[in-house]
DNA sequence: TATTTAGTTGACTAAATTACTTGGTTATGG
DNA sequence: CCATAACCAAGTAATTTAGTCAACTAAATA
């Protein structure tokens, strides 16, 4: 299965994208550093995340990034998708070629998780955790430490 | 989160236990031909296993592995947990110290993912497994193919 | 037009982890 | 005593992850 640091940090790096927003393009330094992410590492994800079509850029100064859809139709599995391979706890990636070209005595087992977990990030958007009051504190947080480092 | 080939392959010859020791102790050989996996890496998994209670064991001619508990007692997740880290989507392994000694912005979601992994492992049997048809087509498939071996 | 900002791209790398192998040593039934 | 089969420690090759580095392109603004 694929639940990296990759994944997580592009689910967290969307959901800060989504909070700041609304009026401005928002750079991708402002998110390395309001989030701990290296600025790079930052750029690789959202190259993804454009291609997806998640995200649209505008370069030069004043530009940045904002979310190409609604909050609300971004899933987490979209996120995800776009920056990883899909997830997938099965060895064969579904191929039911685990064994000699058949299946493996627990292939149908791992198909089952693959769907419990898809259906779990697929219904979670960046528009329901926008409400979220652990997030909004969280987000309070990192703002007043970033305005801080500009002082 | 760990969900690798160990915990799928530990799960696999739990199963394959589960179906074969009904009667007699099952030798780490056997499974090893069955599920086509080491024999040695096997060996490894199997003393995890045993120090976890899942199995018990028995050295000697005839000797080889049993259940030690009952089969609808035995989980997927405890299964995974015996051979693995246990399943943790999240970064900080729930401690909460993801960003600078707090909390980062997407901590709680991932731990919400957490407890939805659990729950379906912790709610899937090894006695349950041995009911579903398509685990006994495949289990009457691979006792076929060793017994040709064995000719 | 020069400069700065900020995205774009590709190649590279250190560290960690995984999935094994090797080479033994015990213990037990016949 | 010998074959069988569990037990154990250490090593290793391959892969993956997480991240760096360097060079480039486009847009805004002074």
């Amino acid at each position: 299965m694929k639940m990296t640091t990759k994944g997580r940090y592009a689910v967290t790096a969307m959901l800060d994208l989504a909070m700041h927003c609304e009026n401005t393009s928002v750079n991708l330094n402002d998110i390395a550093r309001r989030q701990d992410i290296s600025l790079t590492y930052l750029e690789q994800l959202f190259s993804k995340l454009k291609k997806n079509g998640l995200v649209d850029s505008a370069r030069g100064p004043g530009g940045g990034y904002r979310l190409a859809l609604d909050a609300d139709d971004i899933t987490l599995a979209k996120i995800i998708f776009a920056v990883d391979e899909p997830i997938d706890v099965t060895r064969c990636h579904g191929k039911q070629n685990c064994q000699n070209d058949l299946r493996c005595l627990t292939h149908d087992l791992w198909m089952e998780l693959n769907l419990h977990i898809s259906s779990f990030l697929n219904g979670v958007t960046l528009g329901q955790l926008l409400q979220r009051n652990n997030v909004k504190q969280v987000a309070d947080r990192q703002d007043a430490i970033l305005i801080q480092m500009q002082n």
